[in-house]
DNA sequence: TCGCTCTGAATGAACGATCATTCAGGCGCG
DNA sequence: CGCGCCTGAATGATCGTTCATTCAGAGCGA
C-alpha cells in the first residue's frame, strides 16, 4: 500500500465510517423527524450494520447529541470565517455595512443550503433531546462570537443593544425565512435576501 | 358560533374531555418531546383511559394535528384582537407605531406566556408530522392577516416589503427571543421587549 | 516468503421493553 | 333492561440495544 505513515486517517475505527453514520442520521431525521427515525434505518442508509453504529456511539441519544454539535460547529465556522482578524484602520459606515452583509449572507446561505442541518438544529432544541453537557459545550463555542460582538459595540459600529436583542434582530429573520421556504410558501431569491438584510441593518446599525 | 362543523371529530361525547386530552398532550409533548410522549401517558395525564382517547381522535397523528390547529387558532385570535376594524381617520406616524406595538406585544406575550404551545408549533413544523390537510387549513386561517397587511402597505403605513419579508422581520426576532428564554439563556424583561420592538420598527416602518 | 496466531472491527439475529391501537366487557342512566 | 360512554388488559408491531460469531489483516518465528 502506498499510504502508510502519512495517512490522514489514523483513528482505529475509520472516521470516514463515523461520518457516514452521522450523514445518514442527518438526512433521515430531517426527512422523517426525530420520532420515527429508527437506528436500523440510520444503519441501512449509512451502509453498515446496526451493531456498527453502537461501536461509534453509546446510544441513539448520544449519536444525536454528537451530530448536533458537529452541525453547529460547521455553522459557526462559516459565521466566523468572514470576520477580519486584523482591523486595518478607520471604516466608514458603508464598509461597516458591507462587512455585516458578508457575515449575514454567509449565515443565511448556510441555513438555506443546509436544509437538513438547519432543520436538525430546530428539532434538537425543541424536543429537549440535548443533554446538559451538549448545551454547555454549545455555549462555550459561542464565546468567540460574543467577543466579536462586544468589539463592534465598543467601536460604535453597532447600536448599543444587548447581546441577545442583537442576536434576535440579526438571525431571527433568517430563521423565519428558512422556515417559510421549507414549508414551500416562498422561494428565497437574491432580492428577498437583500430586502431582509436591509431591514436588519436598519434595526441594528446606528 | 356553535360547534365547528369543519372539525372531523365526533362532537357527541363531552367537549370538555376532549379539551382535557389536548391539554394533557400539549403539556407532555412540550416537556418530553414529540418522540417519547406515549398515548398511555397522555391518557393518564388527562385522567381518562387509553381507549377514550381513541374515541375522540382516530390516531395519535390526528390528535397532534388537531392540537396544532387549535393552538394556532388561539394565537391568531390574539394577533387579530387588537386590529381596529373601523379606521377612524388620519393617523400620525406616532399612533401607527402605537398600533403596531399593541399587535407586536400581544404576539410576543402570547409566545412568552404559552411556552408549551409555542414549543409545540416549532416541533410540529420541524418534524414533518403535519398532514397536507393541516397545512392547507393553516394557510386558510392566515388569509385575514394578509388582507390586514395589504391594507397597511396601501396606506403607506409600512415600508413596501414583500409579505414574507415583513413577516420575517416582524416575528423572527420574537421567536428567537422565546427560544433564548426557553434554553435559560435570557430573561425577557419589559426592557428587552421594548428594545427589540424598537429594532423591528426601524426595519418595517417608513 | 510462508504459515500460524491473535486482534478487534464489523455483523445481524435475537431480546426485552415499549409503543400505538383494538375490543370485549363494565357501568351508569333512562 | 338496553343503550352508549368509557375502560384497560391484550395484541402485534417496532423500537433501542446486545452479543455470539465472523473474518480481514497485522505481527512474528522459522
Amino acid at each position: 500500500m502506498a499510504h502508510a505513515a502519512t495517512d490522514p486517517t489514523p483513528a482505529r475505527p475509520s472516521a470516514e465510517k463515523r461520518d457516514a453514520i452521522l450523514a445518514a442520521a442527518l438526512r433521515l431525521i430531517a426527512r422523517l423527524g426525530l420520532h420515527n427515525t429508527p437506528m436500523s434505518a440510520v444503519a441501512r442508509e449509512a451502509g453498515v450494520a446496526v451493531g456498527t453504529v453502537y461501536l461509534y456511539f453509546p446510544s441513539k441519544e448520544a449519536m444525536i447529541n454528537a451530530l448536533y454539535l458537529e452541525v453547529l460547529a460547521d455553522r459557526n465556522r462559516v459565521l466566523m470565517a468572514d470576520y477580519p482578524v486584523a482591523e486595518p484602520a478607520q471604516f466608514t459606515q458603508l464598509t461597516q455595512r458591507a462587512k455585516m452583509w458578508a457575515m449575514w449572507e454567509a449565515l443565511a446561505r448556510w441555513h438555506l443550503d443546509h436544509e437538513d442541518a438547519s432543520n436538525l438544529i430546530v428539532q434538537c432544541r425543541a424536543t429537549g433531546i440535548l443533554s446538559e453537557e451538549t448545551r454547555a459545550t454549545e455555549q462555550a463555542q459561542d464565546a468567540d462570537g460574543q467577543v466579536m460582538f462586544q468589539d463592534a459595540i465598543a467601536q460604535g459600529l453597532l447600536r448599543d443593544l444587548t447581546r441577545h436583542v442583537f442576536w434576535a434582530l440579526f438571525v431571527g429573520p433568517i430563521l423565519t425565512l428558512v422556515q417559510l421556504r421549507d414549508t414551500g410558501e416562498i422561494e428565497v431569491t437574491e432580492d428577498v435576501l437583500r430586502a431582509t438584510f436591509d431591514g436588519v441593518c436598519r434595526s441594528v446599525l446606528p
